[in-house]
DNA sequence: TTGAAAGCGCTAACAA
DNA sequence: TTGTTAGCGCTTTCAA
């Protein structure tokens, strides 16, 4: 059954509000403000106008007039991949809380797209960006002076820009878990890496490198493969690994869609995990511990990364002027059956 | 090393443009509008000096003067759930080709937290709404006079309001997959389900007894069981399931989530699939095929259900009058190892 | 303590 | 075909 209103909703204003408290609407917008220099008794007058004319201030016009918004723009890769589900959810948690919304772009990696964003969020008169940046140097963010909007950047570094940075320790995750694996017996481990092109893959390359060469295991070039992070190539390189003539005894994964086309490429191949090749990944999914056998990963803390970069962001609005700071946090090893000892 | 720009940034704007390109500001808002009686030769002056200056139209100004946005406002209940990872994915990709964005909103199935996102919407002044409602009869939204904001539902319905609406078509999904159940052997079939308080729990449940009563099953009260659609309630309800004096030869999972616990509970109690009891779930996930034995389940088409309430919505702000339509989705039983017959 | 009025950047009605 | 101008709803300066 429809409900039709064809009467021009009767959205109230700050002038309305001003005529029935009987005052000008600038001291509306005092009252709105929590601004000083209004008499309590007037203030009152003016919340119960507001309360009887069910108004609720515009912030179309607000933005306008202020030059800056309650929104939030954030730019991520893509809402599919699961690490940045969490991210999200904790970004808007964090925003709704001091009243601010968020705008959601995927960038798909596409520079040109990630250009495109960014110049929405700018016509947009968003208070903030929250980016995870398609490549280390920029140049579209060149254009926008960090002091009309500020800037926060998640997961990957910028370079030639200071902005406030929220990062995982990728070179110490990394260099833990190959540690992992080297004690539990692995000698020969093969690495299958998102390219250097991100901070992320860099690091976790040079993790990888470094943990090597503290157990003086010399770098096989041929075990190490840099790929774009997505399933198909995880898959592929991790083909290319096995059919080494002295394929790897272990598989270190950059990322959860590395770690699951390692996964099936393993499967497709027939191989017994860990007895043929023991496998280790990045990033905690709801299905790690739900294969057999569970696998061995590095779990980042995806929604703490996501609450810190909203709260890093908040306080910069409160505060411009405060030294740019790069917050760093530690990934946890959760240990499976994938990765165990077969000595 | 950082680069400070301390200069006001030098943003432009309608009127810089039509001073550097000699006209009036009126004209340049025609040309960039592309609406007709402007001299071609004034239109390619306009533009000119648009690129010269890098003028890009400010969308708050826009949309204070329109009483409209280029903004979408998505409300759904949560971000981390998979089922609604692809749908808002499906929904951005589409705004995105026409010019729109969209605000993200989780309400966590709380009305209240759903008439403050409501609330907003209505604030930012969105071109439209899509909405997962928390409830079928929907209190929040009699404020608004749907004349004012177009409004599209999703995933379920609202009752006592006349909008577009997408859905899946939950009764025969759910016959399909109990009546393969029965093809397969299982007589006894447990099921458990999301409460009845939304559309999507009550039409599972209701094709869950249709399929029944086809096959001249009984149907016995003690077999289904339907709660709040989370994990642990999937895990609950399995355990007291699996704890029956007889209990079910095979139980359907009636979501995503309700599935995860209803697997992880039937671990718990190491009985084999489809041995000691078969298992059929709702909505492919990444995980779905890569455990031991792959879980057989209805897949919804999550990217199209989005992707039609984006469409759905922008023809709707194209053409406000256009009757109201639901349109419904077929789901597809993708059937797997736990399911099979063991006959 | 309060109000009048300017103006954020744009669109559109009206005038020329 | 083009320009002038009045707002959209708000904040804020300045004056009272």
């Amino acid at each position: 059954m429809a409900i039709k209103n064809n009467h021009k909703p009767a959205v109230k204003n700050m002038n309305d509000v001003a005529r029935l408290a009987g005052v000008s609407n600038a001291t509306v917008s005092r009252v709105m403000a929590d601004k000083p220099h209004v008499r309590p008794e007037v203030r009152e007058r003016v919340w119960k106008a507001v309360q009887e004319l069910g108004y609720r201030p515009n912030r179309v016009a607000r933005s306008l007039r202020a030059q800056t918004s309650r929104i939030i723009g954030l730019i991520i890769s893509d809402i599919q991949n699961p690490f940045f589900t969490s991210v999200v959810r904790a970004i808007e948690d964090v925003a709704h809380q001091q009243g601010f919304s968020i705008i959601l772009c995927n960038s798909d990696e596409d520079p040109s797209k990630e250009q495109l964003y960014l110049d929405l969020m700018h016509d947009e008169n968003v208070a903030g960006i929250i980016l995870c940046p398609t490549r280390e140097d920029n140049a579209n963010l060149q254009k926008y002076p960090l002091d009309s909007i500020p800037l926060v950047t998640l997961d990957r570094r910028l370079i030639n820009i200071d902005t406030d940075g929220i990062l995982l320790d990728n070179i110490e995750s990394t260099r833990a878990m190959v540690k992992h694996l080297v004690t539990n017996g692995y000698q020969r481990i093969g690495a299958v890496i998102g390219t250097s092109d991100f901070t992320t893959g860099r690091e976790r390359r040079e993790g990888y490198v470094m943990a090597l060469a503290t157990h003086g295991i010399p770098f096989q070039p041929e075990l190490l493969i840099q790929v774009s992070p997505k399933e198909a190539e995880g898959y592929r390189a991790t083909e290319q690994l096995l059919g080494l003539s002295e394929p790897p005894t272990a598989i270190f994964a950059g990322n959860n869609l590395l770690t699951l086309g390692a996964l099936k490429a393993i499967r497709a191949h027939h191989l017994r995990i860990p007895q043929d090749v023991a496998l280790a990944g990045f990033d905690e999914m709801p299905w790690s511990s739900l294969v057999e056998p569970g696998i061995t990963v590095v779990e980042q803390p995806t929604y703490e990364l996501g609450r810190t970069a909203a709260e890093v962001l908040l306080r910069r609005l409160e505060t411009p002027a405060r030294p740019t700071r790069e917050v760093v946090l530690k990934g946890k090893l959760i240990l499976r059956e994938s990765s165990r000892s077969i000595a």
